[in-house]
DNA sequence: GGCTTTTTTCCTGTTT
DNA sequence: CAAACAGGAAAAAAGC
């Protein structure tokens, strides 16, 4: 099943990772799945459309986006490009800055892992921002931009 | 089961 | 103006 990876076309259609077109129209019906057999339903899609070859990932992305931590979500996210679909970006690598680049696909995304559609970006962001207290993450003073804190861990391209 | 931590929800106000 | 940011409060969910 992880060898969904595996058709490699390129497909560089990027309608998918469009903030408003995205999996809502695809699960508009809130059936609820059992807990795994679809897990890699918002993966899948991100795949079949954005397309990116399975290569280019990092060992790290196998488990792909189980972490339980929104944190860590987002964290797994960044550091695996072909569920990525350009929702999150990287600013400064090495010190861990990161930005959202479309906060609403990024909370959906999110609320299917939490089996909860009524996400959104202003709720997700309040959670990232208790983070700031935790250090998990730390503030930076630019819009939809966070950067990893001193104790958040796993993100660091040459301790991976 | 209770207690703690994390996340969700909601809100009101501010900033970009 | 719309979308983000800011946090307080409270409740729910998750962990232990």
């Amino acid at each position: 099943m992880l060898d969904s990876v595996t058709h490699s076309t390129f497909l560089p259609n990027a309608s998918f990772c469009d903030p408003l077109m995205s999996w809502s129209d695809l699960f508009s019906n809130e059936e609820y799945y059992p807990a795994f057999e679809h897990q890699t339903d918002a993966d899948s899609n991100c795949l079949k459309t954005s397309g990116i070859k399975s290569q280019d990932c990092h060992s790290h992305s196998r488990t792909s986006l189980q972490s339980s931590h929104l944190w860590e979500f987002v964290r797994d996210l960044l550091l695996s490009p072909e569920e990525n679909c350009g929702i999150l970006e990287w600013e400064d690598r090495e010190q861990g800055i990161f930005r959202v680049v479309k906060s609403e696909a990024l909370a959906k995304m999110w609320g299917q892992r939490k089996k909860n559609d009524r996400m959104t970006y202003e709720k997700l962001s309040r959670a990232l921002r208790y983070y700031y207290k935790t250090g998990i993450l730390e503030r930076v003073d630019r819009r939809l931009v966070y950067k990893f804190g001193k104790n958040a861990h796993g993100w660091q391209e040459d301790k991976l």
